[in-house]
DNA sequence: AAGCAATGAATGAACGCTCATTCATTTTCG
DNA sequence: CGAAAATGAATGAGCGTTCATTCATTGCTT
């Protein structure tokens, strides 16, 4: 096993990660203590400072990766040449899948998204840009198609849209997960087109 | 002048919550001291304690206060015998003028309600709700009057209304607030109205 | 009216506790 | 053995909260 070099660097800097993720889901970020993060990975508190430049770090790297390997996904499953309502129904189909599948990012992202530290903020919007940026373009190759009204203002209708998603993960994490989130696609996508369609 | 008693305190109550909201609105709950607050409301900081119980005590008390007054300004626009597509109108429009009215306001809204203690939460859902539930009521009141469609799931509808809207001032904040909040209601309504409509 | 007493609002220095971070020491592993 | 990685006790800054003290105002007494 010549393969425990870098590699055994990169499982321990994805186990403290993954412990992170789960203590911020459950306290949020300022009432995580580095140390509670350091016995969840099973590692000592000052390990975590070898991988880490502070606190703040870990979270802005956790909103790099999570963030990117899902963007990674709506990529992978949205082509170019799909009709655009398909694609918006795609993007809402991953949207509540992926956030359902995994209740401590949904949790993250939902809640401790909106936090202030300046620094934390610019990160966060920047790991976002490319999904809302994901859904503009499909608005627009929508109205290309034909398919969506040529008057629509894509700027702001994929707000109309990224909100109205996130509204629902929003609600139905508060609500404890008492439903399925995934059941709520039909329905949301049929408002979206209904508000889209030529 | 025999008012200048209880009548004083409510003065001095009101000028620590007009300044936790600013303080709260630039640094976030967190990273927001009790002393800074203090300090721009010009008492000192052991005069807060003889107002609230605690630091998170403020923001809740801001919180009932600030939504309280909102939500009795929907109640005096929205009247029961309003066509509903015109209630809809009604309420993007005071949701919009309002948060553009008090900036403050706006952020601490979008930007602390997500926070995580507990307590907190409910109590933000508790002052959030009649809102929520004043969309819901408009949705009912559409259908009956068959403006909308009668398959609509008005739960999930409210919350969709409720995101989008809310989405689109978020990112009217974090843009530095460079363009015109209000006049983003007459598309957003259309966009919902087309989603609704029977 | 004038002095005295009582009140309680306001103050802000001090307290005590909570952590993020450091670093001297130990363990691991080639 | 030696270097790198890991440890976790120790540190100290930050901050919410307390409380002994001040002082303007009001009420009481003669």
């Amino acid at each position: 096993m010549t393969s425990g070099l870098a590699e055994k660097r990169r499982e321990k800097y994805e186990a403290i990660l993954q412990a992170a993720l789960k203590v911020f889901a459950e306290h949020g970020f300022f009432n995580s203590q580095v140390s509670k993060i350091a016995r969840e990975a099973g590692v000592a508190d000052g390990t975590i400072y070898l991988y880490f430049k502070n606190k703040e770090d870990i979270l802005i790297s956790l909103f790099r990766e999570k963030l990117g390997s899902l963007v990674r996904k709506f990529h992978e499953h949205v082509h170019e040449d799909d009709r655009a309502d398909e694609a918006i129904r795609k993007i809402c189909e991953l949207h509540f899948t992926e956030l359902e599948k995994d209740v401590h990012l949904a949790k993250v992202t939902q809640l401790e998204l909106r936090q202030s530290s300046r620094e934390l903020h610019s990160e966060i919007s920047k790991a976002l840009k490319p999904y809302i940026q994901l859904i503009e373009d499909v608005l627009v190759r929508g109205i290309e198609q034909g398919i969506f009204r040529r008057d629509l203002d894509v700027k702001l209708t994929r707000l109309l849209i990224f909100g109205a998603m996130d509204e629902v993960v929003s609600s139905w994490l508060i609500s404890g997960r008492r439903y399925s989130l995934s059941a709520q696609v039909d329905k949301t996508v049929d408002f979206f087109l209904r508000g889209l369609r030529a």
